[in-house]
DNA sequence: ATGTGACTGTGAGTCCGTC
DNA sequence: TGACGGACTCACAGTCACA
């Protein structure tokens, strides 16, 4: 089985289709938010197991709810 | 502001509120998907910051979506 | 503009108790 | 049964040089 690598790729999908959608560079969005960019290249690729602080940034980077960056269903 | 606290709080607080509707003790979840019974209670309480990886184990043994943890309009 | 390797410090996560 | 403490290990947070 999988330990949870799988929604770590699918939450960085998700970060990204967001973002994009956006016409946010993953640099824009890591200033704003005060992260670095690596990171946030990573966490998208799903590299990173990232914990709910980070991702509440994100989120609110975003200006979404913390949900929608787990709404795996579209 | 906030730094994602409030997150963490309110994730505690759904993953308390659907283990208590299954009438399941904390160990027996932590039990069921390997996790620390001191650890389940900290992040229940919200005093904890949990990773993904983590709260999709936790989803699996409440048998629910990950996103469901996240959704606090209820 | 995005991705990778390597690195350090701190906290995620486990295990032992006690109340 | 659940909350809390201490001590511990290893992984995550965060940064930099470079591609």
């Amino acid at each position: 089985m999988n330990n949870g690598e799988d929604e770590c790729r699918k939450v960085g999908g998700r970060i990204r289709a967001m973002r994009e959608g956006q016409d946010l560079s993953q640099e824009k969005l890591a200033k704003m938010i005060g992260m670095d960019p690596t990171y946030l290249s990573r966490v998208e690729q799903g590299k990173r197991n990232p914990t709910v602080k980070l991702l509440a940034k994100i989120a609110h980077g975003l200006g979404v709810e913390l949900k929608e960056l787990f709404d795996f269903s579209l």
